[in-house]
DNA sequence: CACGTGATTTAGGTTGCCCTAAATTAGTGG
DNA sequence: CCACTAATTTAGGGCAACCTAAATCACGTG
C-alpha cells in the first residue's frame, strides 16, 4: 500500500509554545531549567509546571528527571526555536515597518507569535531583507532552527578606557528600554567606558557626544562586544579576545545512588 | 472617594469573539441567528452552541429566546464589529503590503484577528490610508463601530445588457476566489451581462476584452452595483433603481401565548 | 388535532490548563 | 546522621469549551 503522506503533527497550543520557549531560554542561560524558574518565568504556580512538564515529556519534547529539572530534546528545541524566530521577526517588522517604538513590541509579538503562519513570518522576513537580529539585538533563528548562540560580555565587564559596541539587551522591560533609547544606548552604538566609581558604583560612558552615567545594575543587563580601540582616543589598546566564557552545559545529573559515599 | 478609573472589561476569549462574529453575520443576512446555523458556521455541535449562548446572554452580549434564536445587543454588536474590523483590515494589509493572494488571506486573518492589538490594527489601517473595504469588497467598520450595511444585487439579478460594477464576494472559498481572479472578476471590475441561457442556465459576461461564461450558482455569490449604461454599448439603457431589497428585520418573535388562537 | 420530524435544549462526560494545600525529596548545617 | 528548609510533586478541584445521547419543543400535515 502507498505510504500515507505523513500525518501532520498536531499544532502546539499557545501554553505549550510558551513553556517550550521559556525552557529554551532558561536552558541557554543556566544549562537546565528548574520547575520553579519556569513557573516564575510564566507567572504560573510550580505545581502547574510539574503537570505540564510531565505531558511534554511523554510527548517527547523534553527530558525530565524528577526533582532535577528539565532539558529540551531535539524535537523540543526545534519547536522552541520556531516560536522564537516568529517572535523576533515580528518584533523586527513591527519596529521597522510599522513604526513601533522598541519598548512596545514585546507584548504584541508575544501574542502574534502564536497566530502567525510560517508563510506570514517568511514574508515579513523577506520584506526586511532577512534580518539576523531583532531590534534588541537578539539573534533570529533561521527557518530550520540554526541560531547564533555566542555569548557576550556585559557593559559591567568592560575595563576603563575600553571601547565596545552595544550588542543586545532584553526586550522584557519597557521602562529600561525607554531609558536606553534616551541615552542612545541601542544595538550598534559605539561605547567607551570613561570611568567607573569604586565599590560597584556608577559607570560613566561615552556614546557619541554624550556621557551618560549608569548604575552597575543596568550595566549588567547590556551585552556588548569588544571593538578594536580607535587610534584617536585610546592609550591602552587592549584587544580583549572574545573568549568563550560559555559554561559547558552538563546534561541533567541523574539522581546519584543514595549510599552517601563518605 | 475618587471614582476608580472604570475597571477594564475582561478581554473576550477567542471562541467568544468567533461566536459573536458568526452571529452578527447570520443576523445581517437572516435577521436572527438560529442555534443550528451558528453551529454549522463554527463547525461545532448544536449542543455546544446552546451552552455558549446561555453564557453570552447572561453577560449581556445577546438576547436569547429559547427555541427561537438569538440577536445581539448593542454591546454584542460592538464586540462583533471590532473583530470584523480587525479581520478586514488584516486582510487588506496582507494583500496590499505583504503580497498575499486574495484567496489566502482569510485563514491568516482569522487567527490574527484575535491576537492583534487595537494599536496594531490602527497602524495597519493608517499605512493603507484607512481603507473602507477589504480585498473582497467587504466594508470595514470604523473604530467606533460604524459600518456601511447597504445590501447589493447579485450578478444573477442582472438583466441582459445591463452594466454593473463588481462590489463584493465572500472571502471564505479559496477556489472560487482563484477562479474569479482568473476571469478578472474582482471588486471594481466593470461587467456587462451579455447573455443568459434559459432555465437558470449559464450567464455570459463581458469584462474588459474577455467574455467568460459562468454558472448561476457562482453568479448568485457575486454582489454588484448598477452602473449607468455607457453610451457606447447599450441599446436598452435601463437604470435599475438601487431598490432597498433589505428585508425588514423583525426582532425575534416572542413565544406566542400557547392558546392556539383559532 | 394528534403526530412525526427536525431543531433545540438538557444531562453527563472529556480535555487542557490552571489553582491551593498537603506530601515528599534534596541538600545543608549542626 | 538528623533535622530543617526550600524545591518539587501529588492530591483534589475549578473553569472554559467542546462532545454524544437523550429529552423536549415547534410546527406543518394527514
Amino acid at each position: 500500500m502507498p505510504a500515507r503522506p505523513a500525518a501532520a503533527p498536531p499544532p502546539l497550543t499557545e501554553p505549550v509554545e510558551d513553556y517550550l520557549k521559556a525552557i529554551y531560554e532558561l536552558e541557554t542561560r543556566f544549562g537546565a531549567a528548574a520547575t520553579s524558574e519556569v513557573a516564575s518565568a510564566l507567572a504560573v504556580a510550580p505545581a502547574s509546571v510539574t503537570g505540564m512538564i510531565r505531558r511534554l515529556a511523554t510527548q517527547g519534547f523534553l527530558d525530565h528527571v524528577p526533582y532535577r529539572g528539565v532539558q529540551l530534546t531535539a524535537l523540543g528545541r526545534r519547536a522552541a526555536l520556531r516560536t522564537i524566530r516568529r517572535h523576533r521577526i515580528l518584533e523586527s517588522y513591527l519596529t521597522q515597518v510599522l513604526g513601533y517604538p522598541w519598548d512596545r513590541v514585546h507584548d504584541e509579538a508575544e501574542r502574534l507569535e502564536h497566530a502567525a503562519s510560517d508563510d506570514l513570518i517568511d514574508r515579513m522576513a523577506a520584506a526586511l531583507g532577512h534580518p539576523t537580529a531583532d531590534p534588541h539585538g537578539a539573534p533570529i533563528p533561521t527557518a530550520d532552527g540554526v541560531v547564533d548562540e555566542r555569548s557576550h560580555r556585559t557593559l559591567a565587564d568592560l575595563a576603563v578606557g575600553e571601547h565596545a559596541r552595544m550588542v543586545r539587551v532584553s526586550d522584557k522591560d519597557p521602562s529600561l528600554l525607554r531609558y536606553l533609547a534616551e541615552i542612545s544606548l541601542q544595538p550598534g552604538a559605539e561605547i567607551t567606558l570613561v570611568a567607573r566609581a569604586p565599590f560597584d558604583g556608577p559607570i560613566t560612558l561615552r556614546i557619541g557626544a554624550h556621557e551618560p552615567v549608569v548604575g552597575p545594575n543596568l550595566a549588567a543587563q547590556v551585552l556588548v562586544e569588544s571593538m578594536p580601540a580607535t587610534p584617536s582616543d585610546s592609550d591602552l589598546a587592549m584587544s580583549v579576545s572574545p573568549s568563550a566564557d560559555r559554561h559547558g552545559h552538563e546534561a541533567i545529573a541523574r539522581p546519584r545512588p543514595r549510599k552517601s559515599a563518605r
